[in-house]
DNA sequence: AACTATAAAAGTGCATGCACTTTTTAAAAG
DNA sequence: CTTTTAAAAAGTGCATGCACTTTTATAGTT
């Protein structure tokens, strides 16, 4: 059961930090979803601690927009429209764009032969059945990757902040004929760093992210 | 004092919003400033209140990125530096100049005639003495009014947490001279919303803000 | 079977207690 | 006078209690 995963450790971490981590990664895998009720007091019995940490940790998910309250009721888990899905979407073209622009005059080439390895290796392995959660575990380290080599950390955190508030789609909206596309448009991204073109970079990167949007909010009904 | 902001009014409000606000408006106004220290216990006392609503509010605080905060320890304001700064506005231009794209083709004409009174009025009393008072009450409804106007809720959202997080910056920075360019700038805004032009607007937010950008980075020494 | 009414159960918001950590203070040593 | 150090004061993280609100379960009415 997952409270060993909170209770062992005597860490220097906070367990209302563990906690945030432990229903984020609930929220974000599909264990939890949206319209489900996280009841504080009920939570703390399952967890084997008190209302506090617990308390602390689903603020934190309500200020990071995954969780909804009134006042003196039990959270439940955000439902997302179409329109918001659109919506974050359309903010990450904007931010995404600008952090490749960025980062086609910043990304070490060691970072970029790196992202070009892990692509050809998903080439590689297309037909696998192993395919989906690498091509998961790929996808998110190429966003951060470029985020981070943008050189504007709060950039990084609001691109962060936004690939997580609609990522429990996944899991709902799989397409996976799609993800082969998605991987070339990655190539293309990483060919306009590797040319160091900041706005073939931008480009590349937005229409990326534009075709993912189109698949989700297509996949996504209200 | 203060604690009668906070007892009375038998309000449906939760006590760690009104304090969230209260503090809120004590960093924004300058009456908190970057490097203090906001010790739980010892403000639940000042306010008169228990320390957990104390406590919530300052968590939320927290992750609006206002106040820091290591295991243990009391948080303090956060201490922006130069670079926060210009990235901020960098993120700004993006965000405003996008709110302003969809804004041409969605804002109503009564608001755009309303903001338009509104900078004609502070052309009048530029040599005021409530004139800086005044500008920065119109500014920031200026701001939110093209955020609204984008028809995207996420977006506005982005918007108003990232114009919050460097006004602290107004009170020190204050440089009334270039006020009046400010000024100008929003009427070319203007104009190109009244013109319905997506571009023309996009352009002129962002020349509108990239001029703050300067004026607020050279201010600012680390 | 489908509503109401209502009592029990469970939940939230805020207050408080306690163990342990950090900060402050004030005395002792150089 | 400055540095060191040790004890007091204050602070944080988590547990718990209580008043009041919401939710659920139950019984009665149509």
């Amino acid at each position: 059961m997952s409270t060993t995963l909170l209770i062992d450790e005597n860490d220097q971490v906070r367990l209302s930090d563990k906690i945030h981590q432990l229903l984020l990664e609930r929220i974000l895998s599909g264990v939890m979803q949206a319209g489900d009720i996280v009841a504080e007091k009920k939570l703390a019995l399952e967890l084997g601690v008190s209302r506090s940490p617990v308390h602390d940790a689903l603020r934190d998910l309500i200020k990071d927009g995954f969780l909804q309250q009134a006042k003196n009721r039990r959270p439940v888990v955000c439902r997302l429209s179409s329109a918001d899905v659109f919506d974050i979407f359309e903010i990450r073209i904007l931010l995404e764009g600008e952090a490749s622009y960025k980062a086609a005059t910043r990304m070490d080439r060691i970072t970029l032969a790196e992202l070009r390895k892990g692509a050809n290796f998903l080439f590689e392995i297309e037909k696998d059945q192993t395919w989906l959660e690498h091509w998961a575990q790929y996808d998110d380290h190429f966003h951060l990757c470029i985020a981070k080599a943008s050189g504007s950390k709060r950039l990084m955190q609001d691109i962060i902040r936004h690939r997580l508030s609609h990522r429990a789609l996944n899991i709902q909206a799989e397409s996976p004929y799609s993800f082969s596309n998605s991987l070339q448009e990655h190539i293309e991204v990483l060919d306009a760093l590797d040319n160091r073109d900041p706005s073939q970079a931008r480009t590349a990167m937005q229409n990326h992210i534009r075709e993912s949007q189109a698949l989700f909010v297509n996949k996504f009904s209200d």
